[in-house]
DNA sequence: CAATTACTATACCACTCGGTATACTCCCGT
DNA sequence: ACGGGAGTATACCGAGTGGTATAGTAATTG
């Protein structure tokens, strides 16, 4: 591993630990063995080493929940194949997702909500899209794609957080409970 | 408005914006137009604020949702009753409601996370209780509790947070719809 | 071979951080 | 009148902040 990837590895792992504001420069130049200048040649600054950070790892997320969504007639079917994207991706990466996360709900002002600010619009765009499609399947879920949006992506990071502090374990029956409650409701 | 209700609004005011670890205390006694020995005689450390922050603010919340979240054999009507006092407490204390989600959220071992963890913990006994009280009620409920009151919470948080940053607003209809899709789903 | 380029360390910068020692004023109870 | 405590400002502390000027090394390219 390069000195720039353990820049990277480092960084995401402190940040999603204590947060970007309380991890200082020099701290993620220690844990990864190196030196100050070396993190400056790489990232230009702090806060384009969070940039970068968000940059590698939303990509292949957004693409694997990209695929995920492609819309075939079978509302339930995307949406389990949605969550699982989540969930496998969060899985998988961990430390980030729970960076990703804690920058989803950071205050407005913050350096690290307005980095994350256009990766939430792009997720967002993409699942208006998918209820946007399947609306003209299900003629009672029309005008609603954006509330549907958002709260589908609320309850896929409420289920993710879940899991991520032990709460719940990822699987294929959690993600059919995940889906199921969405489109039925509790009662069911 | 006395210099300690003065740091008090002025330091929730810039945590709800920025974030705890962004703003300074010596930001947050130039805009209460006083000086640091005064908020350490109030507060003892930038720590004590946070926590006379939540302390003074969580009570009421905490109360609100304690009655309502009373249960008398009728679960849809308890949920919209505890509904509308989140939403009612989140649109009365909005910075306030802005400073305790983005901590909800924060990252596991970051100083904003341990502050409002004992909270959290609170509001989800209040819901688990509730939940497993309607169980008696509705069998198919049965051993799902926790759960159920995860999610409750953090359907509630995606629903304040779209009100707060102005994708919807707070009236009965959006409580009776958040409602509705929690208990019966998305189709009906 | 020489020159350039990428990369990295030493040492430092001005500034801000959370927090405090000291002293002062004001008010309250005696 | 006086002691004492609450509250507040001036001035300061050591440590740490994000960031950089300089110089060096090692590999690449002409």
């Amino acid at each position: 591993m390069d000195n720039r990837a353990k820049i990277l590895s480092n960084a995401l792992k402190l940040f999603a630990a204590r947060g970007y504001d309380a991890v200082g420069t020099q701290e993620i130049v220690d844990a990864a063995g190196i030196t100050k200048p070396t993190l400056y040649h790489y990232f230009g600054s702090k806060e384009g080493l969070l940039k970068a950070l968000l940059e590698t790892n939303f990509e292949p997320l957004y693409q694997s929940v990209r695929e995920a969504a492609a819309y075939q007639h079978d509302l339930p079917l995307t949406l389990e194949r949605v969550v699982l994207a989540y969930f496998n991706f969060a899985d998988k990466h961990r430390p980030y997702y729970r960076m990703q996360l804690s920058m989803w709900f950071a205050p407005v002002d913050s350096v690290p909500f307005k980095a994350v600010a256009e990766l939430n619009r792009r997720q967002q765009q993409l699942l208006e899209t998918l209820f946007l499609l399947a609306a003209e399947d299900h003629g009672n879920m029309r005008g609603r794609h954006q509330m549907y949006a958002a709260t589908f992506l609320g309850m896929i990071n409420t289920y993710v957080s879940l899991a991520l502090n032990g709460y719940a374990s990822v699987n294929d029956d959690l993600v059919y409970k995940a889906v199921h409650q969405f489109m039925h409701g509790i009662f069911s």
